[in-house]
DNA sequence: GTTTGACCTCGCCCCTGGGGCATGGCACAA
DNA sequence: TTGTGCCATGCCCCAGGGGCGAGGTCAAAC
């Protein structure tokens, strides 16, 4: 059969089979080395139809060369998983979109500044996504804990969290998680030290219903809004401290100075 | 500010700032004229970072363009409606995979060959989505019967609905509906009749679970696979035949000649 | 034998939404 | 003066083909 008789009858046009050829998805059964005719046998058919099935559902090819391998039941399995992930993706789009704004301003406590003195920070750095942040933020808050404590130090201050970056399901900004302190420790593994200059900061008590993501997005938006309603500029990078003032469950804050033009 | 200052401000890298404002999609409030150099305000943030909310959810610039243009719950509105065909899409696709290969043999009546005689066929054609194809079908049904009646014929025959390419919610092949008739009749408005040369066609009937797209896609394997596995050879599209034999909803049948090699 | 029309090939440009890299321009600081 | 850090432009890259045009092939009709 050629290419157009065998697209018509496996629902793939003549220009997927010449690409999926071209990509060792899919080889014809013979090629004619003179003109470069695709010639595809009958039975080659079953599997062109389910390539066209995966392809029917989005899948990227790469993708479709693992499945065509597997039997069918893991195939089936895989696929199942897959479309778990796209259905848990949708709830986050969903929760995103509601998250946008719904229009009345939420209850949130009132933005308030504050001034931080001069300190040392002890910290440990990383990039990943939201999904991983949980633990990480847990296990260095136990180490960073421990390790002023060995140094004699209370080591009981509020941990902050310094996003550098976006932390989401797709984007893994740099992350900072780490203790204020007072007194002398030394760096040891990958937990750093570094000098916080004294600054005003702008901040805003996250209430437990907003505290997880995407809705804490909304938080960020209205403290930002804020921020340039009130004609400051951020300075760096925003901060979630845990616990937050009056019972929130952590504040989020920008260091800001006050705007020069 | 600066391109990158202003990027990581609202999450957008320079390089996207770059892309939208090529395309007009936003545009900064400045740009040196010799060095190109693009100046935003700090009050383009708000737009900015709802760019890329939006942009966070998938949504092509095309359609963020037209988004950012309409008050607040409109947008909502729109979203909300853009989500649930995001999930109507996705169920689909759950079906799809579901009914990919669950590992049994379905219980399919078993596939016959039977000989059909030259005979002419009054029809309409159109290329429609799996939506439409209902409407289409029976609208096109009752015009056709009328017609035959009109000139004296029984206009009694099963209905037959001809798939010359597939017929999805993304893809419209070309679609014949029309009954065989004996007999003369002229064609009027865009009935059309074409003649049928006597052929063999290999049929199964479609019991009722697997009547409805896209489980019927089943079907059309299974009585495929009969037709490789029998050395026969599907000489044009296949089509459904209402109603079927047995007291099946309907036939889907193929014209099959046997294989040469 | 030849012509016709259908079918095939290859190759290039197009779409989206940028990432990455090379090259060159600008400024500020040591 | 030279580094260092931004910034610009321009080109190539990703998936998965669609569309178009030039030119080769095939079978059947004349």
């Amino acid at each position: 059969m050629l290419a157009g008789e065998f697209g018509a009858a496996s629902r793939l046009s003549p220009k997927a089979l010449r690409l999926y050829a071209e990509q060792r998805l899919f080889v014809p059964a013979s090629t004619d080395p003179v003109t470069g005719y695709r010639y595809y046998r009958r039975d080659q058919v079953s599997r062109a139809r389910l390539i066209a099935r995966l392809r029917s559902l989005d899948l990227p090819l790469a993708r479709i060369a693992v499945l065509l391998d597997l039997p069918a039941e893991s195939r089936q399995a895989e696929l199942r998983a897959w479309l778990d992930a796209q259905e848990a993706d949708l709830r986050h789009r969903r929760e995103l979109v509601e998250t946008l704004s719904d229009g009345d301003e939420p209850a949130f406590g009132k933005v308030r500044t504050r001034q931080v003195i001069e300190h040392k920070f002890l910290y440990r750095e990383q990039r990943l996504h939201v999904d991983a942040l949980n633990d990480f933020t847990a296990e260095s808050q136990a180490r960073i804990r421990t390790w002023l404590n060995d140094a004699g130090l209370p080591g009981d201050g509020p941990v902050q969290v310094h996003f550098h970056g976006l932390v989401t399901r797709n984007s893994d900004g740099p992350v900072e998680v780490g203790i204020a302190f007072a007194g002398s420790v030394e760096p040891v593994d990958d937990l750093r030290i570094r000098l916080v200059p004294a600054h005003l900061e702008a901040y805003l008590p996250v209430p437990k219903a907003y505290s997880v993501f995407p809705h804490v997005l909304r938080v960020y938006d209205a403290l930002e809004a804020w921020i340039d309603a009130n004609k400051l500029l951020c300075t760096a990078s925003p901060v979630e401290i845990h616990p937050g003032t009056g019972g929130a469950v952590f504040d989020v804050a920008y260091p800001v100075v006050s705007q020069k033009g």
